[in-house]
Parts: C-alpha cells; structure tokens; sequence
DNA sequence: AGGTTATCTGCAATCGTTATCAGTAACGAG
DNA sequence: CTCGTTACTGATAACGATTGCAGATAACCT
C-alpha cells in the first residue's frame, strides 16, 4: 500500500539508510544477507525519481520519430531499442510530422532523459542553433538539422542510393525518367533529389521539371504525384519513388488506374518493404539497413553517455544496395521498336 | 553551463521561491511578467526529476509490446500515442516477445512511470498475482493475463473474427478448411482457434487435427505452417491464417511452391495489411481498427489516473470486420465439378 | 603493546521542487 | 478605529535517495 522506503529497509535491518543505499551501489557491507532478504520481504524498489534527482541522470534515452507506423522508422527503433543494453531504457516519441508536437515534446524531454536520438522533420529548425543550446546530448538519425555537424549522427548514403537507381533505370534504356521525391527541407529529401540529378546528368538527359515532383513522404502524396505523372502529355516510362510509404501510394495510383507494372511503367523504390516480393511483380528496391541504423545511433549515444559526453561528433553512414526484382524492365518504346522488328 | 534552478529565478526577480512555482503552477502572483522574463533569459527548466519526487508521479505512461516492427503495434502504439494528451508522455518498451526482458522490463518501470498499457506475452504470467502486487494501474490491450478481469482492458472480438471468417470460406463450398493459429497461451491465440472450431461445427464439418496449426504469430512461423500443410494427403483448400506476420509468411510459402490462390487454395487472413491491395490477388482478411484499441486504452488509463486510481475496470471490445478482396474462391473440386458439367 | 592501515559505519547535508503555515498589506463594512 | 475578508507572500519542512566526512572497529605489522 504506503511505498516502503529505504528508511524502512535500513531500520527492518537495523543499519543505517547509508548502509542499505552501499549495498545497492555493489559495495560490499556487512550484513548482506539480511539486507537481501529484508528488501525482498518488504517488496522495496528504490525511488527512481530520488534517485535521478541526486545523480542527475535518468537511465531513459529519448527517440523522436516522425511516424512510428513507417516501417522504416520502426525499424530503427527497434534497432535502437536491441542496443540500449541492461540499465537504460527508451523513450518514444511520435511527432506526428508535425513541427509543433516535435518542439514541444523536445521542450519536455529536457530532465527527463538523459540523451536524444532524433530524426529532425526538417533541416532548418526553428532557431539557429536551437539543438545546440538544448543541452542534451543528440544523436540524429536518418535525417539532420542545419547545425547538424556539431551532433553525432547515423545517415544513409541517399544520394548513391537515389543514383544508383536512377543509373538503373537509365541502363535498361529508359530516358524518360521521372521522380517522386520528398521534402527538399529534409536530408534524404534533398539528397534523394540530387543523386536522382546526377544520375541524370551522368546519363547526358536533360531532365524535364515536370519529371521531378516534390511530395511529402506519405502514402498520400505519392498516390497524388503518380497520377500527376501520368497526366503529362509525354509521360515518363520509369520512376524512381524516393521512400517506401509514397511508392505504395505510386503502387496504388497504377493499380487504380490500371497501369501495367513493368510492361507500361517501370518502378524503382527506396527502402525495402517486407511485402515487396509479394506483390505483382515484386518491388524492386534500394535497401539498407534501418535497424542497424538504429542499434548504431544507440551505440554512439552510450559511448557519447559514458565518457561523460565529452567525445566529440561522430558520423556514421549506412550503405544502401540494389535489390533487384521484377517492377523494372526495357521502356515500353523498346519494347514496341524490338517487336517490329521481329514483325518485319 | 550549470543548471539552473527555480532559486536561480526567484533571485533575480527578488521574490521566493515559493512565488515562482505558484507562478508555473498557474496561480495568480504579483510579479508574472519579471517572472516570466527572467525564466526565459535564464532559460530555466522546472526539474522533473524533483516535481516527481515531490509529486510521487511522472507524466509518463509506459506502453509494452511484444514487437514493435509488427505493423498492428505500432498501430496501438500510434493510436495512444495520439490520445496521450499535453502532459504526459509515452515510454515504448519493445520486448521482442522475451518473456525475461518483459519481466525486467516492467521491474524497472516502477516509479518510472504513472501506468502500463500493455500487451503481455502469455495468459499465465510467472506469479498468480504477479500483477496484482505490481502496484502500478494496468490496462491490457489486444491480449491480457489469467487474472485480465481486475485490471481494465481493450481487446478485439477475436472469436467473432475467427468465426467470421471461417463461416466465410464455408460458406464457399469448402470442407477442408485449416487454420495457422497462434499460440494457444496467447489471448488472440486461444480466442481465434476457438473462433475457428465453433465455425467448424455450426457448418458441421468435423476437423481433422492435421488441419489446425498452432504457430507462432511471427512471418517465419507462418512460412513453416504453411509448407507443413501443404504436405498433408489431402491438403485444405481454404486456410484462415490468424495474424498479419503468419499471413505474410503464409504468401512467401505459396509463392516459393508456385501455389495459385485463390485457384488451388484460398486465403484469408486476420489483421489487415496497408499492401493487402496490392499483392496478387488483393488478400481478404478480417480487419479490425488498431490505432483505436492503442487510443481506447490510453483514454481509459488516462481516465484511471486523473480519478486517482479510484475507477474500477472497464472492458472495452473493438469490433471486426471482414474485408473481401479476391484472395478467397470457390474449392478446387467445385470447380473442376462444374465444368465437368459444362462439358457434359 | 602500540601504531598503521584497511574496512566499514552512521550522521547529516544535499539534489530541486511543492505544500503547509503563519504572516502582511489593502480594503471595505460596521 | 477595529474587525474580517481577500489576496498574496516567504520561510521551512518534506519527498527518497546519495555521498563526503569523521568516527569506529578489526586486522595487520613491527
């Protein structure tokens, strides 16, 4: 009922609380035994509060996520989650994307944990150097802020990524090559984009500005950027869709308009999605490795935590990989030029 | 540099400290603007470290799952997430379906937190009473232990969704009909096979036990049922397959064998899925509203909190649904004997 | 035996906040 | 002029643990 106190434990024993608060710390003292049994008994568990208030640490590390139903963001909670070791553990936050909730659960956070694993919702935060004078320890993960350089953090290599599957696509013949990208106001955004430009440029295409659209990294916005495409008078034979939560939407704007997938359109995505080999035809992706990601920022936050954060930044990158499937094949054009001649 | 605390402000306003925490505890006081420049300058942050010493609570309400990737999780997590309100905030505890870091999970949740939502692993949790002396408020989501009744809990009418679902395959003309179930330790486990059977003897087909798989809710457990059915003599042609993660593995099976659904065997899960649309042919399944449960349960833990414990438990079921896409048909032998019959 | 460690002990201060309590000033009513 | 009411204020004692300090005990050596 009443919470039993290491007052009670240390008069049950009859030692002093001091004694009692030793034998928690693993200092050896004298009556262990009793001391053992006596806090059993009486069902103690020492305060943590108290205890966070005298020592100043909490044993809670923070991990902010823009959306915990994207997979990918899971993904690297789980990660982070597998590595946070014995005496720590995690708190999630989920911003929704909106800005608004992300700063005020950061405001909150403060005291309350002891160091934040983050993936900021856009490069430019609010102040110009708002995360600098947070005063917790922040490791960013995925995405980083303006000042970004001064945290540790854990990225993929986007722009090789985004590259690779452009050149991909323009390999099998493809020139007319669009994207569905995300915010620029964002790191895998914005790097998404480029390497997409400068596969393109690699690749002597002038790309057309109707063949980039910038959505929003939701399901939504890549339903509303596919059928955009499609609209155009000439419309592209191949998309790259910069993240996996807009290649569903993609998926489901040709579905519903019954575009055929590789025949009339070919589909490239980033990120891997567990279903991808389940759908007709498979997905193929630009995969990496999310729950590393996670598990190496929790890594990095521990180390940051028990030098008694005095390490300096750390940048860590992830390698991405082509994985290959069946939603991208020869442009329909090809396609029709190889068919004439076998007609001839 | 140094933290600075209420002391710090009530100095530099010329005030005690009493009047500064009336002032951040809304009351009326005289100095309210000095107060409030002076915390802003000083960039002063109430300790919580302390108010929870104080206070004896802590604005954080810890959330327990199994797995955190499982997309149903993270739904609920979402979904109380949304509903935790202003001044509280959610701790994620993944245990990645290990009942030894469940058990130490919860241990140091004590005094961390106000309350626990949770989804325990099994029915029959290590003490009788286990969480009867755990001494913090509980509410159960999707799964609850054998002593659920005295603590308040959101769960699905799983038997009803079993039931629904294997009617529904019945009621196509299947005899053979087999379920991949979860464990019957589990809530959801026990209630769907339950679900399951009653179905079985209302459309008075007497079930061959080769014909019920108890699995383990996870893809690979799902992947293994479904080869081990596929080999039986006379192989079911409609399987009702009790979870999303089974029901993933169940696909990735059929398709390695080259299994055509619905042709040769039909498939319907439980739990729908955001591709479910999108695989080949669109999966029917029976679906049910996660994101609710997740804020159902925060409501009514919120509710328990704010009326200092003093509520009894409430029982709240979320409803099922059966969602038809195209993964279930009329039997194999159905159809061979109808066009035997057009051929006559 | 006397001296020197080594080891353990209890006391009490401390962490930052809130709740209690007694107190003061202003004001109007009688 | 006194009294009661209103509306605030400051000093101080908690909340439950940790830790520096000084004292106590035992062990060990010469």
């Amino acid at each position: 009922m009443s919470t039993v106190t290491i007052t009670d434990v240390a008069k049950r024993v009859g030692v002093s609380v001091a004694t009692i608060s030793r034998y928690l710390s693993g200092f050896t003292v004298r009556n262990q035994e009793q001391i053992r049994e006596a806090i059993i008994e009486l069902n103690y568990r020492p305060s943590a509060a108290a205890r966070n208030l005298k020592s100043g640490r909490t044993g809670i590390i923070a991990i902010v996520v823009p959306d915990i139903t994207n997979p990918f963001f899971a993904s690297i909670v789980e990660g982070a989650e597998s590595a946070v070791g014995e005496d720590r553990m995690i708190l999630l936050v989920n911003t929704g994307d909106s800005r608004e909730r992300e700063e005020k659960a950061l405001s909150q956070l403060f005291g309350r944990v002891d160091g934040v694993i983050m993936a900021p919702l856009t490069e430019d935060e609010q102040g110009p150097s708002f995360f600098s004078q947070f005063g917790l320890p922040i490791v960013f993960v995925d995405r980083v802020t303006k000042d970004g350089e001064k945290f540790s953090s854990v990225l993929t290599d986007n722009a090789k990524g985004a590259q690779i599957a452009t050149d991909y696509l323009i390999s099998q013949g493809h020139r007319k090559v669009a994207m569905i990208g995300g915010p620029c106001s964002t790191t895998p955004g914005k790097k998404r984009a480029d390497g997409y430009r400068a596969a393109l440029t690699k690749g002597e295409i002038t790309s057309s500005d109707e063949y980039f659209i910038e959505s929003d990294f939701s399901e939504a916005g890549g339903y509303a950027a596919m059928c955009q495409l499609l609209e155009i008078d000439a419309p592209p034979t191949a998309v790259f869709v910069a993240n996996n939560l807009m290649t569903m939407g993609a998926l489901h704007a040709l579905r519903d308009r019954g575009v055929s997938i590789p025949r009339e359109i070919s589909i490239i995505g980033f990120d891997d999605l567990e279903f991808a080999e389940l759908i007709n035809p498979p997905l193929t992706v630009i995969a990496r490795d999310a729950r590393l990601q996670g598990s190496q920022a929790m890594d990095l936050m521990i180390k940051h935590l028990n030098n008694g954060g005095a390490t300096p930044p750390e940048h860590s990158m992830v390698d991405v990989q082509l994985v290959e499937r069946g939603s991208c094949a020869l442009p329909r054009e090809s396609q029709k030029i190889r068919s004439n001649k076998i007609d001839h």
